[in-house]
DNA sequence: TTTT
DNA sequence: TTTT
C-alpha cells in the first residue's frame, strides 16, 4: 500500500496556520503547479493542489513561506469527509505534507517582499489567532508534544473524521535553532 | 514544476469505462489505499482516490482490473472545477493514470472471480455504453487517434474545463495484441 | 531538495541480514523492476536496484520476504563510496528504504514457500549471524534504540562513509506485535 | 512494476552532451541532492546522482543548465553493466530523466552566468563534438527521429548493453520554438 | 571527481 | 551475481 505525492510549484496565498483544541499547530496553503503543456486555446493551465502541515513543520512552514513561495512538496493523498452548515457531506481531497523544502533563496524571497511589502523572514509574520469552528480538518488528539511527521507506522492525522481547529488561538515564538533547514 | 503521484491498492468497484463525444475512452475508478498507521479507536483507516485513465489505456484498464484488483498507480494530481444542475461550482481533485501495472497474478485475480461470480480476464466485460452529460471530466478534443499518455510535452487531459461525457455509446473491441503488458 | 524513490518489484534472492558494531541491523536486497518496454530482440529487461534497509524495519523485512516476493519500497537514492582492498575507490548507488509493502498475501506467500521449501512466515528464516567486514555499508553510530526511520530531519544513515559491518552476530527474536503491518 | 523517481538539486558541473552513432543526442549529469540531516560532526552531506538524458530533451536540457543549475528531474532508476579496459564488469546505477523543470529564473541564471562567465541561454553553449568510444551508456538503436520519452511503454534506452558514443559530433542547432517550457 |  |  503506497501513497506518495511530490510536487514543486508556487502558492497561491500566504499558508493559514491555526491550532486544533489541544494545541497543534496545522497550516493550509494551496500550491499552484503549472501542467507541462498548454490547453487547446494555447495557454498554459496550473493545478491547484490543497495542502496541510502538522506540528512544528506547519510553523516553520508558515513562517518562512508567503504568497508566491516555490516549495517541494512530499507526502500522500490524504481524503476524508466532514458535515458541513447545511447537513451536507463534503468530500475533501488534499495532501499532507510530510517533508518540505524552499526552494528560492532569501535573496530571491527578499526581492518578493520588497515587492510585495511582506515582513522579512527575520521577523516571522504573525500568525493566525482566531478561533474558528467551521473548518473540517480532523486533528490529531494525541499529541502531548508526540505528533510525529514521516514517522513510518504514525504519519499524520489519526483522526480523519473528527471536527478540528476550535483555535485556541495560542502564540508560538519559534526561534531559528528549532528550523529544520 | 513537479506533479507526480504513486498509488498501490485496490479498486473500490469495478472500473466505469466511458467515452467523450469525440469517441476518447475513459475510465474512472477509485483506488483505496489503507494508511500505515491507525486510528485513536486502533482501527486502520484507507484514503479513497478517485483516478481516471484515458484513451486506450483506458479500455485495458477496465478490461483487466475489477473491484477489488491490486493496482498500481502512477501519475498526476488534477484539479478541475465545474457547474453542478443547481448552479453550484464543484471542485474535483483526482489524479490522472499516465501508467499501470497489475500487481495481482491470473490465478489470484481468476480466484476473485470464481468466488466473486464476474467474467473471465479473456472474456472482458461488456463496457459501459449508455451516454451520459452530467459527468464532468474533461475530455480532450484533439483526439483523432493523436491522445497520448506519458508523453513529456502534453500529458494527460488538454481541456480541463470543457464539458466532456455526452458519451456516443460506440464499442470498443480490442484484442490480446493491444496490450501494454 | 528533494530525493524520493518508490519501486515496486520482486526479491532476487532472500534480503541479507547483517548487524552493525554497535548493534543495529541492516538488511540488503535487490528489486528486480521489469522494464515496461522490450529491446531490439523483443525481450523485457529489468532494472536491479540494490535497496537497505535499517533498525527494527530491517529485521521485519528479513523475517517477512524472500526470493521472489513482491514489495512496494519507499526511500531515497544515496551515495557513498569506500576504499576496496586493492585501494581502489568503489562507488555505491543504492536505495536506503525508509518505508516498505508486502504485496502479496500469506496464502500467496505460502503457497511459493510449499513450492520452494522455505521456512513458514511464522517461523521466521534464521538470519545471518557471521561477522563480516568488507561491506562498506556506513552504519549509524548513534543506535542506542534511538534509530529513526522516516523522521523528517534524520533519516537512514548517519555516517556514510564510515566502515560498518563488524557483525557481532547477535539474534533477535521477534514477535508478530512487532511488526508494522 | 513500479520505478519511479523524483530529484530536486543543483547539478555538479555543465552537463555533457554527447551522440551516439546514429546521431541520437544524450546528455549526461550529476545532480547534488543535500541531505535533510546532518552526520555525526553536524555536516550536511549530499549524494550525488548520475542521470542521463535522451534526443531532444538532452539537447534543451544542456542548452539551458550549467554547473550550480537547480533542477527538478522526473525519470526511472537504470542498472546495466559493461565491460572496461581492463576486461572487468563494470555495474551502473543511474537516473534515466523522463522530465525535468528548470526551477531557477531567467533572471537567477542570467545572474549565474554574468558573474562566471557563461554564454546566455539565447546563445547556447557550444555542445561537446568529440568523439569517445569509453564511455558505456547503451544507445538506442532505434533513432530515426522516433525517440520518444515519457511514452508507456518505449522509455529510455532500449539497448542497455550495447556500446555506445562514437560521437559523430554532428552540430544541433535548435531553435527556442522547440522548448518545452 | 562533486552543487548552493 | 539477478525476480515472476
Amino acid at each position: 500500500m503506497i501513497n506518495r505525492v511530490v510536487l514543486v510549484g508556487r502558492l497561491t496565498r500566504d499558508p493559514d496556520l491555526r491550532y486544533t483544541n489541544s494545541g497543534t499547530s496545522v497550516a493550509s496553503f494551496t500550491v499552484a503547479v503549472d501542467r507541462n503543456f498548454t490547453n487547446q486555446q494555447g495557454n498554459r493551465e496550473a493545478d491547484f493542489i490543497n495542502c496541510v502541515v502538522w506540528g512544528k513543520s506547519a510553523e516553520n512552514f508558515a513562517n518562512f513561506t508567503h504568497k508566491g513561495s516555490l516549495v517541494g512538496i512530499e507526502g500522500r493523498i490524504q481524503t476524508r469527509s466532514y458535515e458541513n452548515q447545511q447537513g451536507n457531506r463534503v468530500y475533501v481531497t488534499e495532501v499532507v505534507t510530510e517533508n518540505f523544502s524552499l526552494l528560492e533563496s532569501k535573496a530571491e524571497s527578499d526581492r518578493y517582499r520588497a515587492q510585495h511589502g511582506g515582513s522579512a523572514s527575520s521577523a516571522p509574520r504573525q500568525q493566525s489567532q482566531s478561533s474558528f469552528g467551521g473548518n473540517p480538518y480532523g486533528a490529531p488528539t494525541n499529541n502531548q508534544g508526540s505528533y510525529q511527521q514521516d514517522n513510518a507506522y504514525g504519519n499524520g492525522n489519526n483522526d480523519a473524521m473528527q471536527d478540528p481547529f476550535a483555535g485556541n488561538g495560542s502564540k508560538t515564538d519559534i526561534s531559528e535553532d528549532d528550523l529544520p533547514f
